[in-house]
DNA sequence: TTACAACTATGCGGATCTTGATCGTGGAAG
DNA sequence: CTTCCACGATCAAGATCCGCATAGTTGTAA
């Protein structure tokens, strides 16, 4: 597992960086925005914690770009600020989690391991999230006894964000994959698949939700177990 | 459960064998296809793991040696080669299903479970499936005290959906098992035979079922006893 | 030729997809 | 805090696609 850190307080990017070496992570520090872009676009990492004060970039900034170029590796972003706005526009900018500082230890390892648990998995012939399966031959979507059966663009459209665990899916990426890159569908087309899916999550009595994030796209909640 | 795994990179297959005995499986390792076949025909096991690059024998060969001897344990197949004729080639020299090397063991265990699960249950000359019996050697199908003969397409057809319980048999996958690999059957046809076998199956008043996925395959639908 | 099975062609009906209109709502502006 | 607006949610309708059934054609073997 590898963590990238981006803080520019160096003692504490130190001090995480032992921690989570002990917990026998693999860290890598950056002390600056733009570096922690730069690193994280590599896409090696499988959660990245993230100051929100920093130089050159700050770490909304660095959570949208990531964010804008698709990478969706989790991102617990830390803010010294204990305020609500921030709290939504880090959540809002492609954040996955958040906390302020100070932070307890404990429960910054609790948040990077409930992070780096992946969410959406493959197991043979399905797709899990939280207590949905979606079966991938049958295109059914399962939780518990109830079973739906989903037509090709609701499957496509659900199989998308389950693919991407934790982050925002953009409707024209979605549009691209699902309706074809050539496509001139309308966002709208993919408002009615959401809808028709919320319908179905409903109706199987799920925990998990499809979250929207406007003027971008939607995003799976999965709420933990 | 019996397990026979026919690999010959010994450290491959011991690894599988340590698995699978994790899994509370009973394997057997043997490597190379002569012994493969050997071992194969005492009918004991409940699936088997078939490499297809072997000494002796290759894959295939084992495979349709053991159809030929009406051994029908369901075989998985693996191939490092990554190809759509090796995959036709193995389903049609008898595999019940195949993965590419390298695998992920989860979706192993998902496919071996798959393969042991099934309810189409070959008993002497006959495979069984909810109320159903289809004798093989004179291709009637019986349920209770009515019995209806098949044609031999008809009888294909249903054979694969039997010996495949639960799971979706696509359409392509039938014509090119029924029809021949290089058939432009269209599907049609497969339609049709359906629409036959149904037509059969209500005749005897069968629990049986044969279910629809849009745009992919069939599935027979055996309601618990 | 007749009988039977395999294949092909066609129209219906239902499932799925698309479109447009209307209603609700979050967030910015005042 | 209120108002307004753009965007999203939902609904209804029509269009389209796909599978099913049936009927008709071809091929083959007795």
């Amino acid at each position: 597992m590898r963590i990238l850190i981006v803080e520019d307080e160096r003692r504490l990017a130190e001090a995480l960086g032992q921690i989570m070496e002990e917990q026998r992570y693999q860290a890598d520090l950056v002390y600056d925005g733009a570096d922690g872009v730069d690193y994280a676009l590599t896409g090696q990492y499988d959660a990245i914690i993230l100051d929100v004060m920093l130089p050159k970039v700050d770490g909304f900034e660095v959570a949208r770009r990531l964010r804008a170029a698709h990478v969706s590796t989790p991102i617990l972003m830390l803010t010294a600020r204990d305020e609500v706005p921030d709290k939504i526009a880090g959540l809002d900018h492609g954040a996955d989690d958040y906390m302020t500082k100070p932070f307890d230890i404990g429960e910054l390892l609790a948040r990077v391991r409930a992070l780096t648990r992946r969410q959406g998995e493959v197991v043979g012939e399905q797709l899990v999230a939280g207590d949905l399966t979606l079966d991938l031959s049958s295109r059914c979507l399962r939780r518990g006894e109830k079973s739906v059966r989903l037509g090709f663009k609701e499957f496509d459209v659900l199989r998308l964000l389950m693919i991407h665990p934790r982050s925002v899916v953009p409707k024209e990426d979605i549009i691209s994959r699902v309706w074809g890159l050539e496509s001139d569908a309308e966002d709208n087309n993919v408002e009615v698949y959401i809808s028709f899916l919320r319908k179905k999550l409903l109706y199987l009595s799920s925990a998990v939700t499809i979250g929207t994030v406007r003027k971008v796209g939607y995003y799976l909640e999965a709420p933990a177990e």
